[in-house]
DNA sequence: GCGGGAATTTGATGCCGGACAAAGCGGGGT
DNA sequence: ACCCCGCTTTGTCCGGCATCAAATTCCCGC
């Protein structure tokens, strides 16, 4: 039996945005909450998308992955993200994994509670819309971005978008707030973890960033930006 | 003084699927159809998004242009599909240039009358979750693609895509429908239109495809199907 | 028929970044 | 406290593909 949901948690999530204080409620009620440990599968590629997924607490991966096996992160989500959830309205199949990189607290709904929802909810509907163009939006620019820029400055804006999702200010810098491999950083960018590495050292070597295992601190993150724009910037000797 | 437009029309559109009779007729009322010359832009990137349109007859090309010029293909529009009318539900600015490539006939919907529709008809609102779902998923393979696969196979997987969405029997294979320069093609992989042509050409001297100038037939779709999932298939020396 | 220009082809060159290898470092589990 | 394994680093090598540079073909308007 899972514990019960406080509807306080839904507050900030824009997916149901504009809802009035018994609509909310409604939504609460058909919710399950779960904890999850770290390195845990929430759901997997391929797999009939059973719910909508909401996370309250910890960090989540999402990873698609090719014919080949090779891997791609599309995503990190973070408390009050929604994922998985548009399985539902499309062909009811997940298109990726979903992996817990810190422990987790995620609600969920199933797909028929969802459906009805967004049924009773027509502002639902609304929100997810607008949710999921700025989604596609946001991929797009990706999508160019790997088109296009060569490593050095996919490395920096992949970077640059973690730390507005997910950057703590600490006194050395902007750190960024969960464990992220080279790995994690390359399957982003489109390179290897051998470059990420590299590019990561070369930086340190420059006073840009600070990275250790699994994490990284921005030191400079205007000379980031000034990478990721290719404004010429400081070039030293 | 547009022509009115005939219902008709809207049949088959995905995001009028489901619509009563009179519904349809109101949805047709507010449109506003025009001719649009090959070669011409619909919109352009970063204006305000005046209205939803959608492609009657001819070709639109999507295009992204990055911020030192680098273009990118998103998407090419045939007969019946909806295009910039997401911006109208997120920031209200077009992301992209839409340029025709053949001449065409589009209809449009003002953006007050769109959002008015969508509050009148809860159908569409649900429709459009669906189709934006579909296309986020699309770019979300591209972005897969161009991360992990070398461009001999990009180039394959693009022609097959192409093949799907405008291929017509001929009596040499599969023609692609509308004029495609390689360097269209190169701004569809992240490639060069060098790089594109000395594909193409090595193709030709296998007999898998027959290209001119900005056009391509498809002689042999299995064996560039083979080449875009690395099948060992016909390997010759 | 004749330019003019755009699209395409082809070659030569070089470099980014992927592949392979091996060692160091830390953390977590027992 | 120890061991073992996974993450990271660093070096070398090399190949795919972008870049630079012409030459050629073909379409279209005049």
């Amino acid at each position: 039996m899972p514990p019960p949901p406080d509807p306080a948690v839904l507050h900030g999530m824009p997916l149901f945005a504009g809802l009035e204080a018994d609509a909310l409620g409604d939504v609460v009620g058909q919710a399950r909450s779960r904890l999850v440990p770290r390195g845990t599968a929430v759901f997997s590629q391929g797999e009939p998308a059973a719910a909508g997924h909401a996370l309250i607490d910890g960090r989540v991966k999402i990873v698609q992955t090719g014919p080949d096996g090779q891997q791609v992160v599309l995503r990190f989500i973070g408390p009050g993200e929604m994922f998985g959830t548009l399985a539902i309205f499309t062909d009811g199949v997940y298109p990726a994994d979903a992996v817990t990189v810190a422990d987790c607290v995620e609600l969920s709904w199933p797909a028929a509670a969802m459906t009805a929802l967004m049924e009773r909810h027509p502002a639902i509907a609304r929100n997810a819309l607008a949710i999921v163009g700025g989604r596609l939006r946001e991929v797009q620019n990706r999508l160019r971005e790997v088109s296009t820029e060569r490593v050095e400055r996919r490395i920096a804006h992949a970077l640059l978008r973690l730390v507005r999702q997910a950057g703590r200010r600490v006194d050395a810098g902007v750190e960024i707030n969960f464990p992220l491999s080279r790995q994690d950083v390359a399957e982003m960018t489109g390179s290897t973890l051998h470059t990420v590495s590299r590019t990561l050292s070369a930086w340190e070597a420059q006073g840009i960033v600070e990275s250790g295992r699994q994490q990284v601190v921005i030191r400079k993150p205007h000379a980031l930006v000034a990478i990721a724009e290719d404004l010429p910037a400081a070039d030293r000797p």
